[in-house]
DNA sequence: CGATTGCGTAGGATATCATCCTACAACTTA
DNA sequence: TAAGTTGTAGGATGATATCCTACGCAATCG
């Protein structure tokens, strides 16, 4: 008698991916996909009964967050582990999306043997993801120490806070300094501040989490 | 000696959804996948040689526009009919696909038997879409006075679009030209159009639109 | 059919910003 | 008490945003 087939549930709101995926895996004589679903909640409920050893996870989901099902399935279903499969290169994704709890990340740019590759290197207890990508990784690492809860909108002070929020209002720097009483520079400082704590790159993505974070406490 | 199998090329820039079509098209008797793209330049160049009967088109490549893309081959292989197969479900897409000249729309969220399905409907003269997609495609025409109203992304041209999605991704106007091949200057002229269409005062303002848009549809 | 308008593309000049450094006093915490 | 955090901001120097202008081409309007 053989070893069981690990068991793989598929998340993907593309019907094409998740098709071809499960067609993939199921060729692997080891491997076998014991569900699949469209959205979040789909999701867990496909998983919550039979936990399976992984979970091949898309970020964008139309319904639903991909990052916020990871971090439900880490208290669901301790024992499954995460392979995000991304459209997004962007390291942004990428460390938000092994902070939430994931295993593995995989691109759809990527070759499929790469999503085979990472289930055993995952399965394997090793974590996986494109050379660039982990190195990029280790880089933001090295260069911010702390380890608390590292890129969480709770580090930020009071002020940090506040500026960040009128961010997430669509204002601009100047519009911000004006309101607050305050220099631009004193705003640019702060912005510096933010990006340092929330580990992000440029104005651009600071500008894009304030308002994702707006958008979603409202 | 039968029939000689109908040519068909792959434009995306998602290897995984490649290799599943390839794979999905080979499999039909009468079927041959006869090349592949990940951008526009490149697909242009694999398809002006030996024009297949039908070309698969994903609207949202990195490199270049899915539009223009099939604007171009109008002109370079006018006997090749495209066909669309985008994340987009909105009718915004749609028509400006149509527009541009393909003869069938799909989703990727759709089944893939539908991507056969459209291929021989398009071979056999007729265009492809599903049903709701028709019938919304229709409303608008009828409906003739079509309710453009101010400050609505309906206003915006084909590249606005483009430009608009690539913020809402948030990527900043260096990025996008890069991607787009094409000035700066002139991502920032897009910019100040569409800031004009949708009435907005500058770039926060823009980006924060283009983000939530984004948000809003996924 | 000429005129006007919309679109895709982009250069120039200037005003604004973003970034990187540095600074410093008040306060917190190890 | 030395070290780190927070609030505040100046200087220098790239990088962007804004405002104008322009030009070919295609479509639409009289």
């Amino acid at each position: 008698m053989s070893e069981p087939r690990k068991r793989i549930f598929i998340v993907d709101d593309h019907t094409l991916v998740r098709e071809w995926l499960a067609n993939l895996l199921q060729q692997e004589p080891d491997f076998e996909v014991c569900g699949q679903a469209d959205s979040a909640p789909a999701a867990v409920a496909g998983m919550s009964a039979a936990p399976p050893s992984i979970a091949i996870i898309d970020l964008s989901l139309k319904t639903g967050s991909g990052l916020d099902l990871i971090k439900d399935l880490r208290r669901i279903c301790p024992a499954t582990q995460v392979i995000v499969l991304s459209m997004h290169e962007e390291i942004y994704f990428v460390e938000r999306a092994f902070r939430a709890g994931a295993r593995g990340y995989v691109t759809k740019r990527e070759s499929t043997h790469r999503i085979v590759e990472a289930i055993r290197t995952v399965l394997a207890g090793q974590v996986y993801a494109n050379t660039e990508t982990l190195a990029q990784l280790t880089e933001r690492m090295v260069g911010c120490a702390p380890a608390k809860q590292p890129g969480s909108v709770e580090l930020l002070s009071d002020r940090e806070m506040e500026v960040f929020r009128r961010l997430g209002d669509g204002h601009g720097t100047r519009k911000i300094a004006t309101e607050m009483g305050l220099s631009m520079k004193t705003i640019q400082a702060y912005s510096a501040r933010i990006k340092g704590k929330l580990g992000l790159a440029n104005i651009s993505e600071l500008v894009r989490e304030a308002i994702r974070w707006t958008e979603t406490r409202r």
